[in-house]
DNA sequence: CCTGTATAGTTGTATATACAACTATACACT
DNA sequence: AGTGTATAGTTGTATATACAACTATACAGG
């Protein structure tokens, strides 16, 4: 996407300063720059680990945690997953040696995710690999200026739109002290 | 995602102004904003047209293209679908009324996809829809110096992770003299 | 002109995810 | 205590998409 009509492109070049001038060109290269990175990326992060889908983001996340564990729903909310989607990719997870189950004291109905010591070793090992790609992919487009605003300008927008995906960021933030993602 | 691994962090603190210092913060937020997007905006998108998924990409990239029609393979290039994907997805868009294939003259391999009248009318109400949706889901988050500073930085982003997404808009300003997308 | 290779699109098949229904547990209110 | 509602997670089912194999057409080189 990310195309102007242009008929509404006009409309809205005097229109009040908290409304958007072109809101489908913004969402259109967030989208595009989602898509292109997926399929840049997913490979290298699907062998690294193993597994394919959103499982990746599980295990950052896991990674991530206080103790490599955390609840069913709230690794949920923060993936961008359904309930159900996580319990699928946690079954893949499971089986794949990289993570298992653990029941959760005081709340008989959950369940916590954990990384096994094995997906934890791979996990560090993939990050690591997978940053620089992306590092590679991307230097030279950004400055490291522009890559501060860039950051500054998508949380404000994932604010609108997810803002539980930044919720264990500040689990973490509030834990180690960490200048954290948000 | 958008987590960051603080080591790592560290490490490139230092670095050429070529590296990034966060890349797995700016990916993560991509992610997360596309991801949050989706979520927020499908299902209009889905009612409005009749179809899900990738679709409406499809919609709106042959309503803006010249005379609603294009090649297949240009087609799924631009919207980030597998060849098999789009002819999946185009057949639901025929099957719905909105699309309808063509044959090629000078190229019998070949197929455009093109839009119906009804698929015309339909796309041109869907997208007043989404713009306005957008616009109200993100009011207040960016000003219009935000904006134009976002779309900038995206499209640097998307030139390195996806540019065939902007042939499209390449050729509209081309053929039409408009600002466009790129 | 014939043959080998490249390209356009479709089809067979596998799978990751969503939605809805279900079970089990927790909690609140009387 | 008992009952009704809310929450946590899983399972049945549908579907959008990817990958690989296939058919048909184009094109280049001898």
């Amino acid at each position: 996407m990310a195309l102007q009509t242009p008929d509404q492109d006009q409309l809205r070049q005097e229109s009040a300063s908290d409304q958007l001038r072109d809101p489908i060109t913004v969402v259109g290269l967030i989208l595009e720059c989602a898509i292109g990175l997926r399929r840049r990326l997913s490979p290298s992060m699907d062998i690294a680990t193993g597994v394919t889908g959103q499982a990746f983001e599980v295990l950052v996340r896991l990674y991530r945690s206080e103790g490599g564990a955390m609840r069913m729903s709230d690794l949920a909310a923060q993936t961008g997953l359904t309930r159900s989607g996580l319990t699928r990719a946690l079954d893949r997870l499971v089986e794949g040696g990289l993570c298992k189950r653990e029941s959760c004291d005081g709340d008989r109905r959950g369940m916590f995710a954990a990384l096994t010591e094995i997906g934890k070793s791979r996990v560090a090992a993939a990050i690591l690999n997978h940053e620089q790609e992306i590092s590679d992919l991307l230097a030279g487009a950004l400055g490291n200026e522009d890559e501060e605003e860039l950051i500054k300008l998508l949380r404000r927008v994932r604010q609108r739109v997810n803002p539980d995906a930044a919720f264990l960021s500040t689990i973490n933030s509030l834990a180690n002290g960490q200048e954290s993602d948000i």
